[in-house]
DNA sequence: TATGAATGAGCCTTCATTCAT
DNA sequence: CATGAATGAAGGCTCATTCAT
């Protein structure tokens, strides 16, 4: 879930004097966003700091100017692309009228739209292919990404069971029955799809589309006219 | 998939005659356990050559008695691990004369028993974690499990439809939708749970059991009494 | 045939402003002359680049800055110090106005003093003990070193024959003639001399005269007063 | 000057019954024999004694039984292979009853054939090439095989003199006058032209008789028909 | 601030040497 | 005696990090 922070800041400007004085304030953010993209296509290890400032346009020696480590960059990484967007989803999600079956479909798609489409979507990969020497982002990740996901989306269960609209559920597992296709997504397009020309493309729409409809039978309290 | 080959070998030395022979037998796999258990723990860069050696018993220079670089250690514990079971998998789908409900409730636990809970299931996520670094690895990987597997999947949604017991599906989206909890489950197993002790700890049978549910809700053809 | 770049660069540091920038153009000059120095002495694989690196005053990461590997290193050695001097050589033979037999014996006294005395006089023994190992480079030093030697040495004795100074010669064998001392002065500093103290000291310039002698009276037509 | 072991020992073993015998007896013998030919065309450093061991047709460790250390090995081809010949050529020098220009013809001959074209000429090669790493071995080559073979050629030069063959010369500097060619024959045989497919060949007898003719024409006392 | 030359710890890999069989 | 599996010291090379300019 990215920050609000423009990925690719508008170069064209206005007024040229600020230039160089907005691209300093950009600095971090033009490191961190390359960084982004070398960890998530690379891994930590095999990703150059140079490499970083390169694609930055800086010098290597900057980099540390701005994070003192590599290992402090990738942090900044992490915590740089989950900055908290939840209470605006929340926000959302308490708003919509429509019925649940809607609002599942619609978050999952909402989901692809903005994060799983975009290069944020990468930080998730990165976190699990890092997680081993990286606990400490593994448990920051959990705490700020992974459980207010749950929270939103067992609220989202648990208001259509509330409406009637779903049968029992165990929310546990359900919860994770919403989450595995979207990991699924994330790692096919972050794993196999890059290097496997050869391998299968996925249409995420279709995929989201067609799971929605499977998981959602299984869930609805069965109409009269199923 | 981890091969039959005992993990320890039995060193009840009945015969005191070849003990040294005995041993260089074993070693290349001793070493590729070795291998599989840090690789999978700390990643391919983070691991070094000498933990893998001693984890094993021997010394630095053993290893590259055995396999000529780091690299073709890699590829060898995963070519080791996913070595073909697929025939036998298929073989007993052939066999299986149970329902086709069944026959997925069936295939997801065996599945679970057979690869989920072995070490050998930090190979996918080894896999996925550092395609970049070896897309040779990926794209074999992709040939040898994952292609093999979605047929897998394919030939029991088919003998569902052709038994008139599930419903029309696109075969390819289902097929995705039966992988992505596995997939789940193995990036949860291997990247949150190890390092976040606070993560909620998911039950693997019951998770499967209540996915399979939950599908198979939305797969069936309705029965009279839905 | 080392370029005329000086050994030793002059700290005199006048303008205190850019010693860096000054070290920097210096390190690669400062590295070959260690590299030939430490080659000679001891053959290349008995080298190391941090011997190497330290004798030049820096690090051993310093070097792999200028000098992508130790075999590149070896091959800049090589190449460095025989920097085509021929066209040079090349003007002044034809500009020597003076009989056959004193260009012959300015010749080789002129070799002496501008290759066989300097150090880069060990590159031809370092190139001939190491060709095995480096056939590339034995190619190469063949063709820029060999091949325009020969052709120098070859216009002499054209240029003795044409004026009738010397009878006819087989050119072929005749270039080695005068080649072979050479050979033999070069091997013998700095293979026998070096290790032996006990060896019998060759007096270069003695033996050159003395060879010079031996051979023109070969060559040269026996005049009146023989 | 290699021994008179044979190089290749006759395997048409009339006996069978003691070949075993027999070959241990001729291990070191064959393994001297690979390793002067690694030695010559690789130089120390880039021979490895299993390299060595196995076209000896033994294993690694059985090197190790008959020379206790890759050093030592060498130490031991380049003794082996200087086994006085001296004597016996001292023998055939002091019953020679030709002329001394003849002698000198013949010696440089007898030279070519019984070392400069023999696989034991590459030990020379190898004591320059490897004098800077061994110089107890090039002392020791000094002093067994120079300082003889000076003598040797002294007497020669001192027997023309005595018979008023050779014109005064001077003893110190003709010796070498004759080694020169020689060592540059066996340079090019064992540097340039194994590697440089492109060097121009030099057929060593015609070289020899060109050069000798060279320079007996300036060692010779003129005759009245010059 | 920004640069990029310099550093040196760290790791993969080689290979002479040992030793149990 | 012979073997070849095992060892571990040594050295080439990388790259995160520092710091003079």
């Amino acid at each position: 879930m990215p920050a609000s922070r423009p990925l690719a800041p508008p170069d064209s400007d206005a007024e040229p004097r600020q230039r160089r004085a907005r691209r300093k304030e950009a600095r971090p953010g033009e490191l961190l966003d390359a960084a982004l993209q070398l960890f998530v296509e690379k891994g930590f290890a095999a990703t150059r700091v140079e490499e970083v400032a390169a694609r930055a346009g800086v010098s290597k020696g900057t980099l540390f100017l701005y994070f003192p480590s590599k290992e402090e960059l990738f942090k900044a990484v992490v915590r740089e692309n989950i900055a908290g967007r939840f209470p605006e989803w929340n926000e959302e999600l308490a708003q919509f009228s429509g019925d649940s079956a809607e609002l599942v479909r619609y978050c999952l798609h909402t989901w692809w739209e903005r994060v799983g489409m975009t290069p944020a979507s990468g930080i998730t990969k990165l976190v699990m292919s890092e997680a081993g020497m990286f606990p400490e982002i593994a448990a920051f990740y959990q705490q700020e990404v992974i459980e207010p996901g749950h929270d939103l989306i067992r609220r989202i269960l648990q208001r259509g069971m509330d409406r009637g609209e779903f049968r029992p559920l165990s929310l546990e597992y359900a919860v994770y029955s919403l989450i595995a296709p979207m990991i699924f997504l994330l790692m096919w397009k972050h794993s196999m799809a890059p290097c496997c020309p050869a391998t299968e493309v996925i249409d995420p729409i279709g995929f989201i589309d067609n799971q929605v409809d499977l998981l959602l039978r299984g869930m609805l309290v069965p109409g009269p006219t199923a």
